[in-house]
DNA sequence: CGGCAGTTTGATGTTACTCAATTTAAGTGG
DNA sequence: CCACTTAAATTGAGTAACATCAAACTGCCG
């Protein structure tokens, strides 16, 4: 298990509804706690909280990364979406119980706060609740196109949309050197996400080797014609 | 094309927002308009409004049935959901460019109502904003679902999943006499929301027709054997 | 009666899954 | 530093699910 750095580089100033909560004072992304905020340190592959299970806390990533997924009943589960540092768990805001589960990707640092007292300082700051529906509707658009690309596309363009969304999320929030990205995902990860086997993700990712459109190995992805790779994942 | 009534019946009272925007006074309902807030009928068939179109108005649904969809770069389509009387159309509130398009399925009868006196409304009552939250976060849960029914369900469990989802939300809004719901879709229209062609929806019905699951006929879903439907179309 | 949209059916093709074996990479303990 | 272990990725062969193409059938409307 690797160590990770405080949260003194917690971006939370990429979430507007962060920034509109604690204002824009230097308060912001210290590890410094309070009776009703914390900051917890959570280990690779552990889960942080399990569907249905109610918690009285509200979640943001601050470090590292992590997935939001379904279980369905016969055991296999759908990866909903990754979570980048910055990210606000919209699900743990409205309701006491949210219906996805989420685990660490690479070890994480979340920021958690009191549902109580976030809806509190909503009542008193309608910028609050307006950034987080924002942020709702923000997620949803990402979550329909999801539907389409999965209902629509075949596994080569499932594959090709997913490495596309990933680095475009990325690069709004990392450097990027002549494009490679750093991604701490297994291709059980991927195919999870995209309704695909493990071992059907391998081959596709080798297809994309060989006709030199993009190469993942070993957490590190390579893009090697960005055209190819967007005429092939592209949704509209 | 059929004649649909007034929107005398206009079940605002169904969506939480809509109460909160207009209260609960007599007024909601009628078909009396004023220059923010207009009642119009939409034929069959016809698109209620495209994707990526700027529109100065948020959309709700008072009568018939719509859907909301995405089209991909070769043409297909994906359809998001379906839209019974009651639902607003989350991302008009929000969005000036909604990325889906909507199309009425039978005749229906939409209330628009102008945003920008919608949003100034939303300013000075927090209940509203907070409403409109809620029913954000709802629709993701059902989006959500519908990812991992795409991504993980076969053919059978996704048109089991998607006729249950229908007849539990219609059944929230209608009575239903001995199972029997009336279902204005085309096996087109169920193709394109559970990631399907038409000649496998006919197969897949035909198959449940014949194991006295379910008949859906003539625009007449009949439920044969609700506990059947629901093992096979039950995610978690 | 003819025309049309929607559905059903059959035959065949393709995509992705399953099962199983092999290779690779990364630890781990001696 | 090297055997041993283990998780992940790759590869091959066979199969199941769904798509595609095309033809026939149904109900409805003019």
């Amino acid at each position: 298990m690797k160590k990770i750095s405080p949260c003194v580089a917690c971006p939370m100033s990429n979430v507007g509804f962060c920034g509109a909560v604690f204002g824009s004072t230097g308060s912001v992304g210290t590890t410094e706690t309070s009776d009703w905020q914390k900051h917890t340190l959570i280990p690779e592959g552990k889960e942080v909280f399990a569907a249905n299970e109610a918690s009285p806390d509200i979640y943001i990533l601050c470090a590292g990364w992590g997935f939001r997924f379904l279980q369905t009943s016969d055991g296999r589960r759908q990866i909903l979406d990754f979570l980048l540092p910055g990210d606000l768990l919209t699900g743990t805001l409205f309701r006491e119980r949210p219906h996805f589960s989420v685990r660490a990707l690479t070890a994480i640092q979340v920021s958690t706060m009191k549902r109580l007292e976030v809806h509190a300082r909503v009542a008193q700051d309608l910028k609050i609740l307006w950034a987080a529906a924002e942020n709702c509707a923000a997620e949803t658009q990402a979550l329909e196109n999801m539907i389409a690309v999965l209902g629509r596309f075949s596994a080569e363009q499932r594959i090709a949309y997913l490495l596309l969304h990933l680095t475009k999320r990325f690069a709004s929030r990392n450097v990027i050197r002549d494009g490679r990205y750093a991604l701490p995902l297994r291709q059980q990860h991927i195919a999870d996400a995209v309704g695909l086997t493990p071992v059907h993700v391998s081959r596709v990712l080798g297809v994309f080797r060989e006709r030199g459109i993009a190469d993942l190995s070993n957490g590190v992805l390579e893009v090697l014609d960005m055209s190819e790779l967007r005429r092939l994942g592209t949704l509209k």
